[in-house]
DNA sequence: TTAATTTGTTAGTCATAGCTAACTTTTTTA
DNA sequence: TAAAAAAGTTAGCTATGACTAACAAATTAA
């Protein structure tokens, strides 16, 4: 009896709370998150956290000491990337065939995520010649659970005169993603950071003949590679 | 304020036994469905479907005496109608652009139909080129809840002698899609019903030159069109 | 028309997953 | 290093939606 990753035994709860997990720890790339930091990042309170967490751990996909910091086992990990997965492939599928905006797609793939069918999904990828970028910009993991997760830099941490492409962007907020395409900024635009203001953080930037001023909170939630 | 049909606040499980009132009173055309009834078709127990029940009158989908029959308010019937809908459409797209079979579609679409987005399902819809009829031949209603419920002749309750057309099956068992799938028959094929056998009600029947006998459970979960 | 059976209801229990309020431990600051 | 703040834990409550066991009403059979 090796390894059986009984994918299909977890709640829509668990798997939100293991995927918060590993988005804060392996993709925000944390060293420590906290029940405190899990529980903000879940938008419930923190007794919420410790009581799930104690589940998490009785299944061994999470590990922490009492009043210590919260690691993902082996298999906390293969759970969250699977779902990630789908939360991604299913955006792609909305975006590149159902005349959904890149705005309007998270939402529903929280729903769609948690859909248990192991073909469903595998044949979705099929269907749509396995995509590895979803409409943000983000790594698709294969059928696998396998991607390169780019450690992300944000628009914000650059200093002036860098030049950068826009590799991804934070999905989670309708307004900024509106916000953004409205401005002209897409998905590979060529950025350069003509002023950064220490006085509230704000940028300056110039792509396409434009030049906008942003807020550090807008530059937070944009992930580039510098160039 | 007037009809707010609020679609978004119907739990899963709500939404669920709003469907199997509706199928067994509007498309199983039952005069009368109770309690007891409605737990049988859920398979859960009658304590259950009375506290449920309880839940759906208050919310006007159901109405209802003590002890007596059910019976759904437009509402009610409106979002089952929904629910059979999104049903249809997902059981359809699995089948046509996904490679499922018709015997693994249902489990899936038990678990799509409750995806809380408008825009998704009339999405789907269109990018199927609005299909009428799903993988098992029932009919899909459109967007505005519209459709056609054709009564059900079953296959059993037809007389020796009998010849018609396969217009639709029960989608609920696997067991019996892939039998029929692996004797031959499929939607549109002509069946000559060539003896009734009293004794058990099994039937012979004759179809694409080739002949069988099934039992009276089988013809009763295949539904034809006398022609 | 009484008795048996079926049908429907109620009370009380359990699991999941939220919450607040109170408390303890750890970390930070003065 | 002692006090304050932050982080984590616990107890106890709520809602949903299952369940069983016990009971009441309605229907059917004798
Ligand atoms: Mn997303
Ligand atoms: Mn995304
Ligand atoms: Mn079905
Ligand atoms: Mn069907």
């Amino acid at each position: 009896m090796t390894n059986k990753l009984n994918l299909n035994n977890l709640t829509k709860s668990e798997e939100d709370y293991l995927k918060a997990l590993f988005q804060l720890l392996i993709e925000g790339g944390s060293a420590k998150v906290g029940n405190n930091q899990l529980a903000d990042y879940l938008k419930v309170s923190p007794a919420s956290t410790n009581n799930m967490i104690k589940k998490l751990k009785a299944k061994e996909y999470v590990v922490s000491e009492k009043y210590g910091k919260l690691e993902l086992t082996e298999e906390g990990k293969s759970i969250a990337v699977r779902l990630i997965r789908k939360h991604r492939l299913w955006e792609t599928f909305l975006c590149n065939y159902l005349n959904f905006g890149w705005d309007e797609v998270h939402d529903v793939a929280e729903q769609l995520e948690h859909i248990k069918s192991q073909k469903l999904i595998n044949e979705l990828d099929r269907f749509m010649d396995f995509p590895t970028k979803d409409p943000h910009g983000e790594v698709i993991p294969n059928a696998a659970g396998e991607y390169f997760i780019l450690p992300k830099t944000t628009l914000s941490s650059l200093e002036e005169g860098a030049i950068c492409q826009l590799i991804s962007v934070n999905d989670a907020s309708v307004t900024f993603l509106k916000y953004v395409s409205e401005i002209g900024l897409a998905l590979s635009s060529e950025i350069k950071v003509l002023e950064v203001r220490e006085f509230d953080g704000s940028i300056k930037i110039q792509f396409n003949n434009t030049e906008e001023t942003v807020t550090r909170k807008f530059g937070d939630n944009v992930f580039v590679k510098v160039i």
